[in-house]
DNA sequence: CTTTGTGCCACATATAATTCGGTAAATTCT
DNA sequence: AGAATTTACCGAATTATATGTGGCACAAAG
């Protein structure tokens, strides 16, 4: 099992990371530029990055509203029971909804926060209906409506 | 001003940002094999997709503990006002602090939702002590403290 | 029908990634 | 300290990949 420790990493991998984060498109010839280095150790510093798990992979971000996705919501969920099998079940439910782009376990209000995205309100209430408050593991439901986003930012803060 | 209207594209098209949303890396060649075109027009609908928007950027993503980023979590805050100035205020601030990765105005019980990651309980007290807080637009704050994130997708359910 | 445009392929070229051999600095061992 | 070992780097050659071009076929518009 990969337990996730901390890593050993310099300074000229972090500046990296911190490039990689915000545009993974780079060539490597540029960013071997930007860190000061020629283009051979930077590939190897990438692959080394992504060997050791630091990084795990490279998406294409998208635009939601230009695909048809209007309703964004978060919604805080409460279960029944708070033993594992209760949460595995309701996890296993979860991770085959698309719809539900995030699931957090949480401390505090409710039991879980999720993320949603959906086409619109109708589209978003009838997943809330038919699939998320079919989970028998589902106690209580609170929606949070998205009506803008400020800041969405894929770049970590990486600590010095 | 780009006002994000949604965007033709058709089946292929969803496929290719089905694909790329998954894993930005793929060569052009092994895209086109999946979606089964040859590279030439792969690319030109890959490079229209950029141009048009649709596919806004692609971000490396790291392992947040690997980087010694072991706490993350969600804030909700209430604002004194809901006038625009006072709005456009608080964003200023937040925009200036990278531990806050999103914030989001939002419907329900807060004003906005802020997802925040920093290194541990000690630095995120004093993050919030000293830089959240200290903004004068804040009213109240309620955190949630993610104990484990069971569902984390980069992928987008794309309407029919 | 004819015309115009779109989308595709195959192939040629340009650009970029990757490999390799060698060197210097840093680290470890005695 | 001095020798041995490892690590990280560079420059150049090679390989892989992206990109550009021309031409063909189908579909939509006139």
């Amino acid at each position: 099992m990969d337990n996730s420790i901390k890593v050993k990493f310099d300074k000229i991998d972090r500046k990296i990371l911190e490039i990689l984060q915000g545009n993974a498109k780079i060539t490597n010839a540029q960013l071997s530029k930007d860190i000061g280095l020629s283009p051979a150790p930077t590939l190897e510093r990438v692959k080394k990055l992504e060997q050791s798990g630091i990084i795990k992979s490279y998406h294409a971000k998208l635009d939601p509203e230009k695909i048809g996705l209007g309703v964004s919501t978060f919604v805080l969920v409460g279960l029944i029971g708070h033993n594992k099998s209760n949460i595995d079940a309701f996890m296993k439910e979860i991770n085959q909804i698309p719809e539900v782009i995030e699931c957090h376990h949480i401390t505090g209000t409710g039991d879980f926060i999720l993320k949603i995205i959906s086409k619109d309100i109708n589209s978003y209430q009838k997943l809330m209906l038919e699939q998320v408050s079919e989970i028998k593991e589902v106690d209580s439901m609170q929606s949070m409506v998205i009506l803008s986003t400020f800041k969405d930012s894929k770049v970590l803060p990486i600590p010095a």
